[in-house]
RNA sequence: GGCCCCAUCGUCUAGUCAGGCCUAGGACACCAGGUUUUCAUCCUGGCGACGGGGGUUCAAAUCCCCCUGGGGUCACCA
């Protein structure tokens, strides 16, 4: 009886793409309902391309969107460490090293040259390219002694005749004939292993029982499996998880959209939003529910649940998905939110926002089922910061106002009895008020309030007109009156 | 092209493993109504799919085969 163990292990070469935020939740979640063990591994072997901020931002993503790991680098720490690749090439070394003396690893001295004109014959033969096993049966002793003057060369895995099946989680029966796998660099020239060989290495000294991976990984599977008995241990099971596909029904890209967690947070995706949307990219709650918690997610996470086709990205219903997050939360969690937002777009700064909480609260509650997106409010509210007498006019909101034969005199008649009544007066009570106004001079509601909406805010729609005077305060109101009926004339 | 994977509304999916309860359910989007001072929310309704062909069976979206279509992968990247 083995220990539950599932890892992540991404390879800190950029941004923190979706789909590795998805795999990690996927994971994640297994090993948190079966009471296993999640580990964090960074996979940095390629050493041109990783980088110390991109470690940062994969670790500071996958904390924000509350996924936590048991074992990892740095200050979390555990018993299989380092949890860090590039620490460990001493014992991936040690392990080609015996793979080589057992013969199941060779030194391949083809140039790069040979082997690119190697490929470039078998193309133009339209044979499939892979390598001819030029080194395969070298001598032992002779490559030794080349290697020892110093002739450079790669570590090959000398892949066996016969076949490879094995059960994957997701998909069942998949079979591969060896003769369809190539001798593949196991270390490369200089001695830099490949990902490949170091990600078996690490997943067995880790003792890692499952992979949960992308379906781009399927087809490494065997040589995978090859490894694990060559390094006389038991492979793990596997699950394959389907691909993120973008519009295009490609495997989701920069060119298909933003692929980036960054770009979604930048955007105004409310956290529990991204991850419910995560979630629901090749996994289903009951097929009845869409909208649920990262608790209720763990609860009810099944790998043989997952999906096996490609899932397309549906920004419109993350969309929806980010509104209806925005619309469930408190007035007070919203706010909160908005304020990078709003002082980002240079209309409050947090102090200020902090010094006129209710009145901002005010300001939120009434967007709050208009935007989907936090980033939209900053513009839906600018009328709110503008100067009163140069409101800008949406042109729709103007050709409505204009479309009221008498706006100009209903507006001043309106303003003269508004600025009768007590300005403490509630919004509720001025809108009935408001109305009582209009029948009783025998006009019709959009007689007075198209214009007073234009005059007001500038915008054809919006939120309730006399919570946006009560919001403007009783001068500014008729400040921005006066202006629109100069402006509307 | 070889190999591998996949295939239910435009999209995400339930149903497929244990064939009948499916004249295929939900959600997004879209369309039409209703509510509302406008916009939005909300409510109601509509549109809309088992890729094709063979089998097996009393019965197939569900099992088998072929075809077609889509995707992934073919690095000294991960």
């Amino acid at each position: 009886m083995t220990d539950l163990r599932v890892r992540i292990a991404p390879s800190p070469t950029g941004t923190v793409h979706l789909g590795l935020c998805r795999t990690a939740l996927f994971n994640w979640a297994y090993a948190k309902k079966r009471g296993g063990t999640f580990v964090l591994r960074i996979e940095d072997t390629d050493k041109t391309r990783s980088t110390g901020e991109s470690e940062a931002a994969i670790l500071k993503g996958l904390a924000w969107l509350g996924i936590d790991w048991d074992e990892g680098p740095g200050e979390t720490g555990g018993p299989y460490g380092p949890y860090r690749q590039s620490e460990r090439v001493d014992r991936h070394t040690a392990a080609a090293q015996g793979l080589l003396e057992r013969g199941i690893a060779y030194r391949c001295f083809c140039s790069t040259e040979r082997l690119t004109e190697l490929r470039e014959a078998q193309e133009k033969a339209k044979q499939n390219p892979r390598y001819d096993g030029h080194c395969r049966d070298l001598d032992p002793k002779d490559t030794a002694a080349r290697a020892a003057a110093g002739e450079e060369y790669v570590l090959r895995f000398r892949v066996p005749e016969g076949s490879t099946e094995f059960e994957d989680l997701v998909r069942g029966k998949v079979k591969f004939e060896h003769a369809e796998i190539d001798d593949w660099v196991m270390v490369r020239r200089g001695g830099a292993p490949t990902y490949n060989f170091v990600v078996v290495c690490d997943d067995v000294a880790m003792k890692i029982s499952h992979v949960f991976r992308g379906e781009e990984h399927l087809v490494n599977t065997p040589k995978q499996i090859l490894l694990y008995k060559a390094l006389g241990d038991d492979a793990p099971r596997f699950g394959h998880l389907p691909l993120m596909l973008g519009k295009d029904r490609k495997k989701l890209s920069k060119r298909s959209g933003d692929t980036a967690l960054g770009d979604y947070v930048a955007n105004g995706y409310p956290r529990e939003a991204i991850v419910n949307f995560l979630c629901l990219q090749g996994w289903a709650l009951d097929g009845e529910t869409d909208v649920f918690s990262l608790d209720t997610f763990v609860e009810n996470f099944d790998i043989a649940d997952v999906q096996k086709a490609g899932a397309v990205f549906d920004i419109d219903k993350f969309r929806w998905l980010s509104g209806d997050t925005i619309r469930r939360m408190s007035v007070s969690g919203l706010a909160d939110e908005l304020v990078p937002f709003v002082e980002k777009a240079g209309l409050m700064t947090a102090d200020e926002i902090h010094g006129r909480r209710g009145w901002f609260e005010r300001l939120v509650a009434g967007e709050q089922e208009r935007i989907e997106l936090f980033s939209e409010f900053p513009a839906r509210v600018s009328p709110f910061f503008e100067a009163d007498d140069s409101v800008t006019y949406d042109p729709k909101a103007e050709k409505n106002s204009r479309k009221q034969e008498a706006r100009l005199e209903t507006l001043a008649a309106y303003a003269e009895w508004l600025a009768g009544r007590p300005e403490d007066e509630g919004a509720e009570a001025l809108g009935a008020a408001s109305k009582a106004w209009i029948t009783d001079r025998g006009m019709k509601i959009p007689a007075l309030f198209q214009p007073l909406r234009c005059a007001l805010t500038g915008q054809p729609g919006g939120r309730d007109l006399f919570d946006c005077i009560s919001l403007l305060g009783r001068a500014a109101t008729l400040a921005r009156i006066g202006a629109g009926i100069e402006r509307l004339a």
